[in-house]
DNA sequence: ATAAAAACATAACAAATGTTATATTTTTAT
DNA sequence: ATAAAAATATAACATTTGTTATGTTTTTAT
């Protein structure tokens, strides 16, 4: 059986480490930083892809609109990660939009000088094609939850994932995002998260300053989901 | 705005089209006909991948199993789809299974033949990833139908997505599939399933014949999804 | 530093969904 | 053709989740 966390991690942050250190040089090179403020998008659903962008400080949420407008955020990319490549395969649209949720440092490698990249070392174009598999599945794992997990199961899972995504880089671990994103990405409203937040607050599994979120608990988590230990290694 | 089917399919059915009639020929010329049996595995999860597939007649459903061991149903084949790609590019594993939801007859090309295929047609090779580009964006729909709507919503939009496929290659039109199958797919038990579907009975919008589901009044499925006229087009 | 705006917490009530139970229909195997 | 098994339909009740409303805390802009 997988491990739990790399079912939901698209594990996008290791995609250069397959290269040697020469053919390493080469991609770090290519790259060029850019800043990018909160709020403003990386790339938008129906755009034309320009490049792609790996993390060097700062979080963004990946996400879609419903039918009614509703943001539904599917993924939350971290320091280190990899991301915009999938449109740069076969002449695509992005399918969906990324927007920093605080102020970002980014590097940016355009489109053109990522193409020859891929050409120029073909470990690379089998690695991206590789991962947009394993992404894929993370996708079907994502959706059997929210098809079969009740709202209490969908977050404390979402905790899980979150914190074990954030506490690579944030020395204290804690999850840091508005009621919204949170809400947007368990799939509820707001009002509903913060009823479950206050149950698992009351039973001691989390513990909250501010808006950042803590969890205390983790056997109480790990047995609300009916996962046995060991399994979460 | 996309259309609202090509939304949520998966357009395996024209991998092959982009071809010449002389390239068209030599990959019809790679394919070896099987018959499956209804119930039994084209694919399964962890399994090491051994070719492709494309479906001369019959359906498949593709799933996966959350913890709980609840199949999770992601996808429905269809008469003319190709399947069983997504492993075959870099060295990976399926992802999901596979199962015959009656019995089927398959073309079938073998995995070595199929990688030797997509070298000796380039336009191959891009189409396919590109396909797979499109299923990424196809699966986060589906997580923002799960995540947003309620069941009466998730219920609709999947009739109309089911009765869209299958009035391809069956000349009445109607959805035939198991109630745990279709429970299985809009995320709920079959009983909740059943009530739903009694709701749409008494409002006129489906009739049911054994178990087989007919769409009678689309306008009331838009109106209760507040679907504009013409975006089914 | 302060006022305004945004985000958050919480409760009460309404609505939707899950669950358990039982009866009926349809399919399958002999 | 018939009995057994599987699938389906439905209802009653329990639980979960959505919604509306109000007050408080935190953040932002000046």
């Amino acid at each position: 059986m997988k491990n739990f966390y790399s079912q939901f991690d698209f594990q996008s942050e290791l995609l250069f480490e397959v290269l040697t250190s020469e053919e390493k040089k080469i991609v770090y090179n290519s790259m060029e930083p850019l800043i990018i403020k909160k709020g403003s998008l990386l790339f938008y659903e129906e755009g034309v892809p320009t490049g792609i962008f790996q993390i060097k400080k700062g979080k963004a949420k990946k996400f879609k609109r419903g039918f009614s407008g509703t943001e539904q955020i599917f993924y939350i990319y971290t320091t280190g990660d990899v991301l915009g490549y999938h449109a740069l395969f076969g002449e695509e649209r992005y399918q969906d939009s990324c927007e920093a949720l605080e102020d970002m440092e980014v590097n940016f490698i355009a489109k053109d000088v990522f193409l020859k990249l891929l050409q120029d070392i073909p470990a690379l174009q089998r690695t991206f094609i590789k991962n947009i598999g394993h992404e894929f599945g993370v996708l079907a794992n994502i959706i059997t939850v929210l098809a079969q997990k009740n709202l209490n199961a969908r977050l404390a899972i979402n905790l899980l994932i979150l914190e074990n995504r954030f506490q690579k880089h944030y020395k204290e671990g804690g999850i840091d995002l508005t009621r919204e994103d949170l809400a947007n990405i368990i799939g509820t409203s707001p009002e509903s998260l913060g009823r479950s937040l206050k149950q698992f607050k009351d039973e001691g599994i989390i513990e909250v300053d501010k808006r950042i979120i803590y969890i205390k608990n983790k056997n109480q988590i790990f047995q609300l989901l009916n996962i046995e230990k060991g399994y979460m290694n």
